[in-house]
DNA sequence: ATTTAATACTACTTTAAGGTGGTATTAAAT
DNA sequence: ATTTAATACCACCTTAAAGTAGTATTAAAT
């Protein structure tokens, strides 16, 4: 019951390039570094991110990456969402088939409250407004 | 972010064994077609059940499963406790290090009331009391 | 023009969860 | 005693996520 890796660490990335971002362009290797990911695997982040659109990438010698999307339209369930992380509505938590109310499982009822409030909260959390909050990075 | 399998399983077995508790102990191929659990799977898992005690196991014909712990003291969180899914107090949902409210993570306010919801509902719900809600199986 | 520092691409390796197969052990039923 | 139907154990296979390696491409700086 957790995120995956490579969500988290894109959170953390898109994060960190929100409080950089006024300096160009930021290159893979300072966000390994800073971040402490491997570069290699941070480097297929990076491309797939360009890929569907919420940065760019300049390639070369000063080259690196910036938003393209607006870091307050990215939401931490996009990101859940884009690697194949989210809670899906018709994900049932036990696992049965889909789910919809009319068909329960035994745990419907905890389990939709908990639900809906996960999903409002990672729906309501957007880059923008979480980077620069807290101490560590 | 969902619950393993081996979460989901067990979850299920246990549930459906409170249903049919009263007619002696219930094997694991009757589990396994019910559930439609592979059934060396799901006989790996009741092994693991036996061995924490949850349930006692009785060997030979005619042997099957049965309750050890009583059914209103296992709760869903235990459950992912014993398969490590729990959602532990000291982890934080962007990995960065361990938890603590002093050094704070970009998310943790938002985490953190889902976290200690999601946990609650975890902690009070029982396998007694979700056995028979529900129509799914 | 050449060097350097960056991303892009392709392919591979590692790890852990999920799942399978075969055989030994146990005990009721016959 | 033998058969049958059950759990226990051990070793293996499969899959997907995570991580690694090497090379091609690009463009600024020299
Ligand atoms: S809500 Fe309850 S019933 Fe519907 S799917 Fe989720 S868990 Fe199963
Ligand atoms: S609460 Fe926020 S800061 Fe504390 S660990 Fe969880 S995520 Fe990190």
């Amino acid at each position: 019951m957790q995120l995956s890796n490579t969500s988290k660490y894109t959170i953390r990335i898109l994060a960190y390039m929100v409080n950089h971002k006024d300096t160009g362009p930021i290159s893979a290797k300072e966000l390994s570094e800073n971040l402490t990911i491997p570069y290699k695997f941070l480097t297929k982040i990076m491309t797939e991110l360009t890929r569907v659109g919420f940065i760019t990438s300049t390639r070369g010698r000063e080259g690196g990456f910036q938003f393209l999307r607006e870091a307050s339209k990215i939401t931490i369930a996009d990101i859940m969402e884009l690697f194949n992380d989210a809670i899906k509505d018709e994900a049932c938590i036990l696992g049965i088939e889909s789910c919809n109310s009319k068909k329960k499982c035994a745990m419907h009822d905890q389990w939709i409250k908990s639900k809906v409030q996960l999903q409002k909260m990672f729906k309501e959390s957007t880059i923008e407004n979480i980077a620069g909050k807290g101490d560590k990075i």
